[in-house]
DNA sequence: ATCTATTCCTGGCTGC
DNA sequence: TGCAGCCAGGAATAGA
């Protein structure tokens, strides 16, 4: 599953392969990864050149000499430098001087055509490598309700999804149903700091490949070889070996150490 | 404002 | 070996 530290690298593969080159058509093939228009994609972004390459939480941008081209890879989105078509392959970018494919097995990816950036991505919250640890806890302390589905809430904080989440909280020692306005102002800067080390650490393995995550250039990261406690049910925490538990919040798996973990 | 449940989707896994 | 059923979850949405 891509989140901030898989779509990062991403980004930075892309960055350098697409700067300066022009797309000279688009084809999509299923409306399911448009949100839009379809033609709107189509019409504006041929012919167009790529000024830039950038990260917003989870959306990858492609700046555009005229309009923005923004993509979510969902679930299990994969953007392919010149590799063939495959049976998942939904969109096609011709490049000047290469192809960019994208496949998506699930669909829950999107692309979205703006002449500026779209409002939903404007609004969301500030990114986690870059919110201060005073912000941080200030707009935790600002929040009612349970931290875990705080962290999900992209108009929150941008880019942490269910992985990171859980390994963040597992190093800030707070356990998911924590109230957030209930968290002292100590934990909640730990908790930042715990953020900023997960999110760096990934970021320098080139993300988690627990399912099928791979970047343009096929590769697998490497950081779910580091997970503490996600994907860990029933195996010793590492901290004090008690068995890691999962649960079911806010309608996702959820590891934590119900030792070092406590409400 | 906060919460819960539902929907989308398919490959991979489990159990019979 | 085959097959039914379940599970994974990002985000939009509806309803409480």
């Amino acid at each position: 599953m891509p989140e901030l530290p898989e779509v990062e690298t991403v980004v930075r593969s892309l960055a350098s392969k697409l700067v300066g080159h022009t797309i000279l058509r688009v084809e999509i093939y299923t409306n399911r990864v448009v949100r839009g228009s379809r033609n709107a994609i189509i019409r504006n972004v041929a012919g167009r050149r790529i000024e830039a390459v950038e990260r917003r939480g989870k959306f990858i941008l492609l700046q555009l000499d005229r309009g923005v081209l923004a993509i979510h890879l969902g679930m299990t989105g994969k953007l392919l430098m010149d590799t063939a078509a495959g049976p998942h392959t939904r969109a096609r970018l011709f490049l000047d001087d290469g192809e960019l494919i994208y496949d998506d097995t699930r669909m829950f990816g999107k692309f979205e055509w703006g002449a500026a950036l779209p409002a939903h991505i404007e609004k969301l919250g500030p990114e986690p490598l870059q919110i201060s640890a005073a912000e941080f806890a200030a707009r935790l302390h600002s929040r009612r309700g349970m931290v875990k589905p705080l962290l999900l809430n992209q108009n929150f904080l941008r880019g942490m999804g269910n992985i990171y989440v859980d390994e963040s909280l597992f190093r800030a020692r707070t356990h998911p149903r924590a109230r957030a306005e209930r968290i002292s102002r100590k934990r909640a800067l730990a908790l930042h700091q715990a953020i900023v080390e997960v999110l760096t650490l990934a970021i320098e393995h080139r993300g988690s490949s627990v399912s099928d995550y791979v970047d343009t250039d096929g590769r697998k990261g490497s950081f779910q070889l580091l997970h503490q406690v996600y994907g860990k049910e029933g195996l010793p925490c590492p901290r004090c070996g008690t068995p890691i538990r999962k649960t079911v919040l806010a309608q996702r798996g959820t590891h934590y150490c119900p030792h070092c973990q406590r409400l």
